[in-house]
RNA sequence: GCCCGAGUGGCGGAACGGUAGACGCAGGGGAUUCAAAAUCCUCCGCCCUAACGGGUGUGCGAGUUCGAAUCUCGCCUCGGGCACCA
């Protein structure tokens, strides 16, 4: 590995020889170093859907500056790498194409395995795992018997999308405006008995913990509040006036007791009890309920459908005022997951209630109105802030004027002391229902015996690995049609039984997979020992899309596993710094088939002209705006070609430059060009810096070392609040300085091997080449970070802005440590000052020390 | 519909409440070259001005402040999530 001062920059041939350099001392071998900190770097592990995009590039460069610059600081690094490889994509493969999925899914592995590695990424390969290798997912199902064992896992019955032509369970994904994908029948609300983790227990916890989470960014944190969604009010009930089937009350929650004599109606979910024994004696609610059922099982679905109810003719008793009684309608938009399924409605406050009052024709009464307003009919709901105070008109306790918070509160007292109901705290979090009915996930380890019911398998015979021999000619889930898979003996009494065919839903999979990367190989799902040196993640990275869901999951598993002694207490937060990465974002473009149905293309088979795209045959594509980058959509960005073109340093600089990381980004081609010239200069720059004689003399070497360690502290501080745009302005800087300047040989060395080390987080292959050749010692990849002499940061004279009403008008240039005093008399002598003040007075000057000067006139 | 974000030149973006546009791209002019590529120098928000300089400007509208891209309120547009996409 000679100098060769007169070759060009070849980043296919430095590039494979400093990954080997850097394999064969085992540079990115996790190691147990108790003498060192360690740090913990993980980005969300990739869906192998078959070709990297240009958005892992991204993420996986982050993490991999961030791996480089702790392990620069000293720190004993993990950087994992792993699969998540379960899940529907595989299968619709080989519904598509035939094949099996695990083919399709290795296959796809080991091509994008082959794609990330000429990235030079710092990963310990060694530790890679897929979520759909048996090692992995067998260790899943014992996790899963442990947590069954204490008490975390239960099924009951919940909401699927059912398409009634298929036969099988949709994926909301699968329902499109309401029908299935396939079939393109009216999709179906259908309850079925499914398996569920008990994340609600954990619902105050996970709430509560979150103030711990400083390193997180608030917008998760804020999202995932609202998601568990605490609120406080009165559970009670109402009793009928008359019984139906048996049943004498229907039981609410409601956050907003205080407007109980405002109440016009009680509305119950089409699948309350209620609702149902109604449905089983009368058609017309039974037609109701079909039709409240249909469309896709979503909030989203629920909450932009149209509000229908249904008048059940039933009646309730108010239970201030028994002689007060008012209608229970069944209502679409009432949901049985949700506190009891039934609410009283209030429409006066709650502008769904109001639609639904006006739409029906119920009593509209106002429970307050504003402070100083009289009663009068109302157009909308009046809604106030909850910190605002109204004046009651029908109060049920408290002061005449007070806010919600006081009157609610006052209100629950006065229920309670009537014996009407409790206080009551109530979670919008549900439990997790992760039941799939697929083939391509982690089997539920549970068999079904005809003597002993439901039954666990025993731990001694896991994994209980998927078959092989499947086909996806029909819908629904091949492994209830494999009956041999299926056959199977109790493990309690030995008699025949029949395996569970539900997998786990993919979260499952995501959700403890960075405790496995400490031991990937145990015996066990986590080696304690491991786990407690390299627990937490110190720095998650990856995507906004996950914010609520994986995150939450994964805050839920780490108490689980934790809870049957698979993590210890201190991982109970599994990561302590999150940075969420935007996206990287690119045009959709599309044409529609015979049906009409949209058909996608990627970027390279669109040719642009004008604004507008056209394919090979000339057809023009629909071009829609930007979106996240994704296979279905064919919107992605193949950034093989970009490291052929330009190699792998080209490509992590360029997509660390310009776009801040956590912002969304549009990819566009130029640019990547640029970076490369780039390169080239640094890469000529070095050759004419080694090429200068050990001894020869310059100037300005004090100038250079000023701007060098600027430079130091720029790029350290930039780097740790993760602005690696920012750190790479400042590297052009530096570059450009270090290019123009004079001074001597052993300042330009000394210069150039510190700008090796800045910029190897980012372009390690040139950086170890221009390390080398400035006489750096060993690899630039295990030298120590350098340090900013902080008595070189600091300038003698500043200069400072001096506004007129807050407009500049000139600039004064001062000592640093200058008085305010001082300050004020050299800007009302500048000539510019005194020429803006044409002779007048100033009324007020503001000085404000090393910032800035405001003469106000 | 509900929850969470984001909006600054032709483009990507800088800017502890304190000189808006760092740095990069694109573009103009120049040097070098037989010519081109590459490279180097230089200009570059918009409007007025020959220039000096002036006006204006951070999605829109109000407000707080000596001073607002930044804080507050109300809108608009775009993006993410909404529990079976990962």
């Amino acid at each position: 590995m000679s100098a060769q001062s007169d070759a060009r920059y070849s980043p296919k041939e430095i590039e494979p020889r400093w990954q080997q350099a850097w394999d064969s001392d085992g540079c990115f071998a996790a190691k147990v170093d108790p003498a060192r900190p360690k740090y913990y770097v993980l980005e969300m592990f990739p869906y192998p859907s078959g070709r990297i995009h240009i958005g892992h590039v991204r993420n996986y460069t982050m993490g991999d500056v961030v791996a480089r610059y702790k392990r620069a600081q000293g720190f004993s690094v993990l950087h994992p790498m792993g699969w998540d490889a379960f899940g529907m994509p595989a299968e619709n493969a080989a519904m598509a194409e035939g094949g099996h999925p695990g083919t399709w899914t290795y296959n796809n592995i080991k091509v994008m395995k082959g794609q990330m590695k000429p990235l030079g990424l710092s990963i310990d390969w060694s530790r890679e795992f897929a979520t759909c290798d048996p090692e992995y997912y067998g260790q899943q199902q014992a996790l899963f018997l442990d947590m069954y064992k204490a008490g975390l896992i239960y099924r009951k019955t919940g909401i699927v999308n059912w398409d009634p032509v298929d036969m099988t369970v949709l994926a909301n994904e699968q329902v499109i405006d309401g029908k299935g994908w396939r079939s393109g029948a009216e999709v179906e609300r259908r309850e079925k008995e499914q398996w569920f983790f008990k994340i609600s227990d954990y619902s105050a916890e996970l709430l509560s913990a979150l103030d711990g989470l400083e390193n997180w960014p608030n917008k998760v944190k804020l999202q995932q509040r609202n998601w568990i969604g605490y609120s406080r009010g009165l559970q009670f009930a109402f009793d009928l006036t008359a019984p139906a089937d048996g049943i004498t009350q229907i039981e609410v929650f409601t956050t907003r007791p205080d407007t109980l004599q405002g109440a016009s109606f009680v509305g119950i979910a089409p699948d309350h009890p209620l609702a149902k024994a109604l449905e089983a004696q009368n058609p017309a609610v039974a037609a109701f309920c079909a039709e409240a059922r249909k469309g896709a099982a979503t909030e989203e679905a629920m909450a932009t459908g149209e509000k229908l109810g249904f008048d059940t003719g039933l009646t309730v008793q108010h239970p201030l005022d028994p002689d007060w009684h008012m209608p229970v309608w069944i209502a679409n938009f009432i949901k049985m997951d949700y506190g009891t399924g039934a609410v009283f409605g209030c429409p006066a406050h709650d502008q769904r209630d109001f639609d639904f009052a006006t739409k029906y024709a119920l009593p509209i009464v106002p429970v307050f109105v504003a402070k100083g307003a009289e009663e009068a009919p109302l157009t909308e709901a009046y809604v106030p802030e909850d910190s605002e105070s109204v004046r009651y008109l029908r109060p049920i306790a408290g002061e005449p004027e007070q806010t919600a918070d006081q009157a609610v509160d006052a209100a629950i007292k006065l229920c309670e002391s009537r014996g009407i109901g409790k206080d009551t705290t109530m979670y919008r979090l549900r439990d997790w229902g992760f039941s799939r009915q697929r083939y391509w996930g982690c089997p539920i380890p549970f068999v079904q015996c005809d003597t002993c019911g439901l039954v666990p398998e025993a731990k001694e015979n896991l994994p209980v690995r998927l078959p092989d021999d499947v086909t996806f000619d029909k819908p629904g889930n091949p492994l209830d049609r494999h009956t041999a898979w299926r056959s199977c003996t109790c493990p309690e009494c030995g008699k025949p039984a029949l395996r569970e065919t539900d997998t786990m839903d993919t979260f499952v999979d995501s959700s403890w997979y960075f405790a496995r990367f400490t031991a990937p190989h145990a015996s066990t799902p986590t080696d304690l020992e491991e786990a407690d040196y390299w627990m937490n993640v110190d720095q998650y990275i990856g995507g906004i899309e996950h914010a609520i869901l994986h995150l939450l999951y994964s805050r839920f598993f780490a108490r689980a596993m934790h809870k049957t002694g698979h993590l210890s207490a201190k991982s109970i937060e599994p990561f302590n710094a999150l940075f969420t990465q935007g996206m990287v974002t690119h045009a959709i473009y599309q044409t529609r088939d015979a049906q009409g149905r949209a058909v996608y293309h990627y970027p390279e088979e669109v040719e642009l002209r004008d604004g507008a795209g056209f394919l090979k045959d000339g057809k023009e594509v629909e071009i829609i705006p930007s979106a996240k980058m994704s296979k279905s959509k064919r919107n992605v960005v193949d950034p093989v070609a970009i490291i052929d073109q330009f190699g792998a340093d080209t490509a992590r600089w360029f997509v660390m430059s310009d776009s801040p990381p956590e912002r969304d980004v549009e990819w566009t081609a130029s640019g990547a060009e640029a970076t490369y010239k780039h390169l080239n200069r640094v890469w000529t720059l070095g050759d004419k810096i080694a090429a200068l004689p050990a001894d020869a003399p310059g100037e300005g070497d004090d100038e250079l070392m000023r701007a060098l360690h600027r430079a130091i502290d720029d790029v350290t501080k930039t780097i740790e609040g993760f602005a690696f745009n920012k750190a790479i302005a400042k590297l052009y800087e530096l570059t450009s300085i270090l290019s123009r300047t004079k001074a001597s040989a052993k300042a330009q060395k000394q210069a150039g091997r510190v700008l090796a080390q800045l910029m190897a987080p980012m372009t390690p292959h040139l950086a170890e080449e221009l390390w080398h050749r400035l006489g750096g010692a060993g690899l630039v990849t295990q030298a120590q970070w350098p340090q900013a002499d902080p008595a070189l940061l600091v300038d003698d004279v500043i200069t400072l802005p001096v506004q007129f009403n807050g407009k500049r008008k000139a600039e004064i240039t001062v000592p640093k440590d200058a008085s305010k005093e001082e300050v004020e008399k050299t800007a009302l002598a500048d000539q510019a000052v005194i020429k803006a003040l044409a002779g007048a007075t100033p009324k007020k000057i503001i000085v404000v020390p090393g910032r800035i000067v405001n003469v106000v006139i």
